[in-house]
DNA sequence: TGGATAGGTTAGCGTACGCTAACGCATTTA
DNA sequence: TAAATGCGTTAGCGTACGCTAACCTATCCA
């Protein structure tokens, strides 16, 4: 079964996600962004549509794609379920070691 | 070239960097949480030391594996860049979708 | 009606990846 | 000193994945 995790494991889903970001778009809007083929990108975002992130709207010869609230939540939920209160206290401690270097 | 979306794209890999959150660990405590060998498990940690995730601190036969404050601040960083303006607007809206719906 | 355009489908290819098994090297303990 | 323990290294295996090429369907326009 697929989840969220394999969304943003491959580069050209995560820039998908950004640009639908910016609102629904068509496969061939979208594959100018890219090097591979608009088959490629199709494929991508059949498995966005399958995992729930993203939804299609038929319009005439175009579908546009557009990224699905719920999803986008719980892409959020997922980090932030991975990201621990311990890592964010190494966070702060990373800064205040960089904060200090500045000062020296 | 391995970048730190590779890290956390594999479920052991993140799972390792969640019990180095609590503290240094060596490879035999970090194995017992997983149902793969223990070679698995240092190859998976030497991966994580070659992306500047954790370091290793060698004390007699063990190694004690532990996460890089400034390998983590880059994992956030990471993270934030990732996650756009327009996608926390989303997730705001997908509160609101949900709110409503408890209304009714 | 015929071509052009948008997009889904499928087979197949190359390759990267996670894992195990087996071994080697230190270091500790009996 | 011999056995045991902790860990790294390497070869090789199976498989999943991203991609292309080729084809098909549906819709639009001349």
């Amino acid at each position: 079964m697929a989840d969220l995790w394999e969304v943003i494991s491959d580069p050209n889903r995560r820039q998908l996600v950004q640009l639908l970001g910016q609102g629904e778009k068509t496969v061939t809007e979208l594959s100018v962004h890219f090097p591979v083929s608009r088959s490629a990108i199709s494929q991508h975002l059949l498995f966005l549509v399958e995992v729930g992130l993203i939804r299609a709207r038929k319009e005439g010869r175009n579908r546009y794609y557009s990224l699905k609230p719920e999803g986008v939540s719980k892409l959020q939920g997922m980090f932030e379920r991975f990201w621990t209160n311990e890592l964010d206290l190494l966070v702060t401690e990373a800064k205040e070691i960089h904060h200090n270097k500045g000062e020296m």
